[in-house]
RNA sequence: GGCGACAUGGCCAAGUGGUAAGGCAGAAGCCUGCAAAGCUUUUAUCCCCCAGUUCGAAUCUGGGUGUCGCCUCCA
């Protein structure tokens, strides 16, 4: 397997620390406010790669954190008038909830920053001991300029970089390159050998990763806007407190654009999760997702998703067939086509049209056709099964019968036994306002050879 | 200013030296009471522009043009 290492450069082929065992780290999320379209991409990227691995036989440790300190939470919580605690338990419940719509398999660990305060009070311990850091006012700070390889994994010369950095006010920074391990905070703050503060953004996840995987990590994910300076410092922080590699690959996931701009918080042009979710089906979203390679920008469009959902019904409308359990996908043909281009960096884009051709062959009866498809869409996360109707779309649907037909009904039984009559009898005006009711209701209603279908339009 | 990415049919998109995957939309036919779904057929002499390397380039090199991202919190 092949993936395309920002550290290096270029495509590495993937070798594990420990035979046949995977560390994966994703930076996970701060939370504060609903998860957007952005993040969607994040995790769904990161959840691929993570079942992929586990299909290919891989015992995989999947760990995202949870930043769960963070001015934007403080800020929230003060407006509010709510505790900091009530915010991210607030916000990490919705985030949690999003993820598991969006068919994202939870991790292994999932660790918050505010349980982790210990070991990272315990780096920071280490980094000034070894002369990487250095107290100033309560503060910590990171003296960059002492750790060579700064500035490798963003590529940047460092006195690029230097041109850029700024000492804010109040900092006692001995070189505007450094960045803060511990900051003073009397007032939400935590108890530390350096005073009452909070610990900086990046050592957070230094702290967590090493906690929970160890010094050395296959992979490390996030993105591609964390390269800067958030993963620099992360490597800057562990290999120096560590004295040992940190990441073997670091993967970054290109945006999703809206007007061709990155969709992000503070630009304001996001969308979020929960309100894309209903007009579109999770299998929709990781299509829309999954049809480009993970490093590209994604274009956000109306007519890109509407294109998606007909794509994702498309796979998941194939003529469905009892799974056959003694089938050895690794020994099929279309196991070859789809690890290959899985292999390849992650070509979801190749790997899909593998499933694609899986659907149109199963409709037309190939013996194991529809299990391939099963098994294959499961690893980039497809969800086969078909949603139920819910209780709201069925009365409502009797409603409108009842409305257009002026008649009053009780079940969606009685109107399907109605219209089987009116078929029977050639009736089709009444077989036709049937069908348009519950199409206004959101239902779609098809007479297949098999009998009359209702199932949901979205 | 520094670093990096991208430009393929109406739309999305794969393809990185050997003659353009796949999806959506469109067209025709089959099926259907009509639909929906499905099946079959069909849709780029051409891959932003110019020059070069090569028997051969969308794919390599050089130069343009355009778009975007990071360099500040950000997935």
């Amino acid at each position: 397997m092949q993936l395309f290492n920002t550290y290096s450069g270029k495509v590495d082929e993937f070798k594990t620390i420990e035979p046949n065992k995977v560390k994966m780290y994703v930076c996970g999320p701060t939370v504060y406010d609903y998860a957007h379209l952005g993040h969607a991409r994040c995790y769904i990227t990161w959840d691929v790669l993570y079942r992929y691995l586990k299909f290919k036989g891989y015992d995989v440790t999947y760990c995202r954190n949870v930043t769960d300190v963070d001015d934007k939470i403080l800020k929230k919580a003060e407006k509010e008038g709510k505790t900091p605690a009530e915010i991210s338990q607030y916000w990490y419940k919705q985030f949690a909830n999003s993820m598991n719509k969006l068919n994202n398999l939870p991790p292994d660990i999932e660790p918050f920053a505010t349980k982790t305060l210990g070991e990272m009070i315990s780096m920071v311990k280490d980094l000034i001991d070894k002369g990487y850091a250095y107290v100033a006012g309560g503060d910590v700070y990171f003296r960059v300029k002492k750790f060579g390889r700064y500035g490798s994994l963003s590529g940047q010369p460092i006195d690029q970089l230097e041109s850029g950095a700024r000492i804010a006010v109040g900092e006692l920074k001995e070189d505007p390159l450094d960045f803060a391990l511990w900051k003073s905070d009397e007032k939400f703050g935590y108890n530390s050998p350096w005073g009452v503060g909070r610990p900086g953004w990046h050592i957070e996840c230094s702290a967590m990763s090493r906690k929970h995987l160890g010094k050395t990590i296959d992979i490390h994910a996030g993105g591609a806007d964390l390269i800067f300076p958030h993963h620099e410092n992360e490597i800057a922080q562990s290999e120096c407190a560590n004295g040992c590699k940190f990441v073997n690959y670091w993967l970054h996931n290109g945006f999703v654009t809206i007007n061709k701009e990155k969709m992000s918080k503070s630009l304001g042009n996001f969308l979020t999760i929960d309100d894309m979710l209903k007009n579109y089906d999770a299998n929709t979203l990781r299509l829309f997702i999954l049809t480009n390679h993970y490093r590209m920008p994604v274009e956000f469009s109306d007519e890109a998703l509407t294109s998606a959902q007909a794509g994702a019904k498309r796979l998941t409308n194939a003529k469905q067939t009892p799974i056959n359990k003694d089938l050895d996908i690794t020994q099929t043909e279309e196991y070859k086509e789809f690890c290959a281009a899985m292999d390849d960096d992650l070509n979801t884009s190749k790997a899909l049209a593998v499933l694609f051709d899986l659907a149109t062959r199963a409709n037309k009866d190939e013996k194991d056709a529809f299990t391939k498809l099963w098994i294959l869409g499961n690893v980039l996360g497809f969800k086969f099964e078909k949603e139920g109707l819910s209780e709201e779309d069925l009365n409502k649907a009797v409603e409108k019968v009842s409305e257009t037909l002026g008649k009053k009904f009780h079940s969606i039984d009685e109107i399907l036994e109605l219209r089987k009559q009116a078929r029977a009898e050639k009736n089709w005006d009444i077989a036709d306002k049937i069908r348009i009711s519950f199409d206004e209701a959101g239902i779609l209603l098809k007479d297949t050879p098999d009998g009359t279908k209702i199932e949901s339009k979205v």
